[in-house]
DNA sequence: TGTACATCAGTGAACGCGCGTTCACTGATGTAC
DNA sequence: TGTACATCAGTGAACGCGCGTTCACTGATGTAC
């Protein structure tokens, strides 16, 4: 039964990050773990309840996969990595399997506030900004983080518009022009900077 | 009649920001424009082709509102108004209102390739584009652009991810972040810089 | 080893509901004479 | 000015469909003796 368990909530963290939460019902993802939608309520409460997991899944697939990128790498080596990886047409075009909180934002963002994925996005969003944090360089850990918030503002806002202008020549410019965000273009040493004021 | 399809293109532009595309009902975009749904054949093709329409609405009073930020300011104040109005809480919690490219980013990522509301989307997303590097001051038009197309990507996605994070202290966090973007944050002065290279 | 029984994960029909779309009809409007 | 008629935007019932969820049932498994 745990076995079935993983297997909807695998199905669901790729189907859901592909056709959004409500674009798959019950009766698909079931199907996708190979079984009937009948016994769905035997493994979750609800389809809320599943969504969480599969969030929570789909961040722990991305988590672990930027551990790989950063580990044996110095920091300006891993952001390098993490960005070129992020904002690659291969990302682009794989929503199915590559980072929950750019393929669920929209998603999540129009749940309701009690709705269980909510806090299972953020959660996700938190792990990523420390790791992103740690590859950092502006040499204080206020600095970093802030840093760290505004590149990843500046990752998934890129590969999503990248994804809703697919087609066009701008897919690609966008994907470009933020790979050359601040500190992936800066300084491939990875000396520490000043922390940036506020203009 | 004409009248009508501008009443329900308008609630539409509204409604389906904030709920959606597929999160409103042809029934409930009719009702908000004071009709029933049975009349809604006589003014669109097709929900899809409203959903088009809708897009193109509102991009279009984003683009005259940011025309109006933008006149009677030099390029450097008009940037950073702009990005202070976007990334603002009032925003955040007005996506019905608020800038389309954000609101509709995950909708239009989703849509088919021949889904009309995907060129509406385009079109809209290079207007904005458009008027962003000409507030730009990288010193040539290509850098211009470049800048526009990141700093815009940092808009976005901060947007969308404080939208996907509100409740948590984070999703300020992100807004805050996001307007100390690069230029945003430099010299207000507007003084010509060096275009970025590669990394 | 063989039989009887309890367990319970999974099945598939069914529930009420709302969807996008269609269509016969209504009733206000404007024109013809 | 008054009557008859054509037009056509808007109405609301109806279409087939898929949704999330429920539930009586099945049938494989494991235990008791």
């Amino acid at each position: 039964m745990e076995l079935h368990r993983r297997a909807i909530t695998e199905a669901s963290a790729r189907l859901m990050r592909e056709h959004g939460i409500a674009g798959v019902s019950v009766t698909d993802l079931m199907g996708a773990a190979g079984l009937t939608h009948g016994g769905f309520y035997g493994h979750f409460e609800s389809k809320d309840a599943l969504a969480a997991a599969a969030c929570s899944r789909a961040f722990g697939q991305s988590i672990e996969r930027w551990h790989q990128r950063v580990r044996g790498c110095g920091p300006a080596e891993a952001l390098q990595a993490l960005v070129a990886a992020y904002l690659s047409i291969r990302t682009r075009d794989s929503p199915g399997s590559s980072c929950p909180a750019a393929s669920l934002v929209g998603d999540v963002a129009r749940e309701p506030s009690h709705a269980p994925v909510r806090a299972a996005y953020v959660a996700g969003v938190k792990d990523l900004i420390g790791i992103l944090s740690s590859v950092q360089a502006t040499g204080n850990t206020d600095g970093d983080r802030r840093q760290a918030l505004a590149q990843f503002a500046t990752m998934v806002g890129a590969l999503m518009l990248a994804r809703a202008t697919v087609g066009d020549a701008i897919s690609e410019e966008f994907l470009g022009a933020a790979r050359e965000m601040p500190d992936s273009s800066a300084s491939p040493e990875g000396g520490a900077k000043a922390p940036r004021r506020r203009g």
